[in-house]
DNA sequence: GCAAAAGTGTTAGTCATACACCCATGT
DNA sequence: ACATGGGTGTATGACTAACACTTTTGC
């Protein structure tokens, strides 16, 4: 309530408010984004309990009273993969009445982007299982999941070709055929090589590391690194990938 | 909860849930754009009440434990405005543990984007007062309340160059230099004239009315309206104003 | 006739697009 | 030597950016 500036507050007591408003749950989940075998791919957990027990959905958590709501975000992240200091993007709030079963319960859905080589899953400390799903083949999921999935894919593929994030689902060093494979999954399209690599190369943001992928049966492949040094300069001003 | 999926919830008896979790309110802030003498204005209110009484504050209200939380912004900027089917759009949940005094209270911010002329405001139904304030002078405000002005402000730059969404801010027929006038105050830019109407009139979003201006100590000046029905299709793709 | 804002075209440079062949390696 | 993916250049068209003067009205 920066908040109870409105009309019903006029005939609210502070106990009033306390007793009618203050009974909502708030709760984060996340779109747990990985690329692998030139796939753009969700990390779904296996629910432990009720309700939906058994089915697969969306990790997440409710926000305890004591907690920011960025750090249940991350807490959520980090309970279920062990990684730290990841990117994470809050995209939407869904504040339906009847969302979830058990009371009024808002959801905040965030998106993190993580190299999946780097991915345990931290087993006895979540649910049942987790595991890696392709974006075209989201099973059905409970709650309002699946629309989740989707608002959080489409707000993820608009960032993406504005700002340099997509390097963030890459291994520290990757080739220039990877990160358009990359890119390729992520917007469904397909790029003309010669110019991905000239428009790629002429941002600045890679760094040409002099080394080469081994033991291909084909000609190696130069690696790169990403120049996190330019980051900031492009993510403000308007890189785009629309081609 | 799509959401009790966490590690904490093993712990957790659905008692336990609704007495620890479901504690906390939910708000909605509304930041309300109008256009008007060449600047940028967002509508703030005093507040009637305690905490902050008297001070300006963004018009916001709880969140009703049986109301959706879409309909609960609608409803604010309604009772405050007399207005409806107003261009809406979520932007950010604020959760910071001690953000309200009275409770854990979440706050998801909106904007909306009003042609100023129409607004009347409901006095006697809401807080004390409200007025215009030109977005380069807001005054300090309570709880997160300037924080969220920027946030909110970022985002709606971000948007309007993105998409024809400029045109709600507008009477239904306006000028060239109007339009260009209101870019140039969201945007903080000048640019050049021709270019502008170029490229305006070239997107095929204007409807020449035929009518003009009257009346002005100068040449009259032709009005256009938007056309809403390539709407759509320019804010799927790439509509820029970068110039 | 003058003040005030409306309106208009061209050129140069940059950027996006389309397109096909040779290269380096493992087997 | 062949299969596999890596790597490269150029020409055309489209779009952006820069720039100054004439038009129409009210007073």
């Amino acid at each position: 309530m920066g908040d109870v500036t409105g009309p019903k507050f006029m005939m609210r007591s502070e106990e009033q408010i306390r007793n009618h408003y203050l009974n909502c749950g708030v709760s984060v989940d996340c779109v747990i984004f990985g690329f692998d075998e030139g796939d753009l791919k969700v990390l779904l957990v296996r629910r432990g309990v009720e309700p939906y027990q058994g089915q697969w959905a969306l990790p997440g958590d409710l926000v305890d009273p004591e907690e920011d709501l960025n750090v249940a975000a991350v807490r959520v992240l980090n309970e279920l993969t062990g990684l730290n200091n990841v990117f994470m993007q809050q995209v939407f709030t869904f504040g339906e009445v009847h969302r979830h079963p058990l009371g009024r319960v808002f959801t905040v859905a965030y998106y993190s982007l993580i190299r999946i080589d780097k991915y345990k899953v931290n087993k006895g400390n979540w649910a049942e299982e987790a595991e890696w799903w392709s974006i075209n083949n989201i099973p059905e999921l409970p709650f309002d999941h699946n629309l989740i999935v989707e608002t959080v894919s489409d707000n993820f593929r608009t960032q993406v070709k504005r700002k340099p994030i997509g390097f963030e689902l890459l291994p520290k060093t990757f080739t220039l055929t990877e990160i358009q494979h990359l890119y390729e999954a992520v917007l469904q399209t397909n790029f003309d090589v010669r110019n991905f690599r000239k428009k790629l190369l002429t941002t600045g943001l890679l760094i040409d590391t002099n080394t080469f992928t081994k033991n291909n049966a084909h000609r190696p492949a130069r690696l790169y690194r990403f120049n996190k040094q330019k980051y900031d300069r492009w993510s403000k001003s308007g890189f785009t990938l629309d081609m």
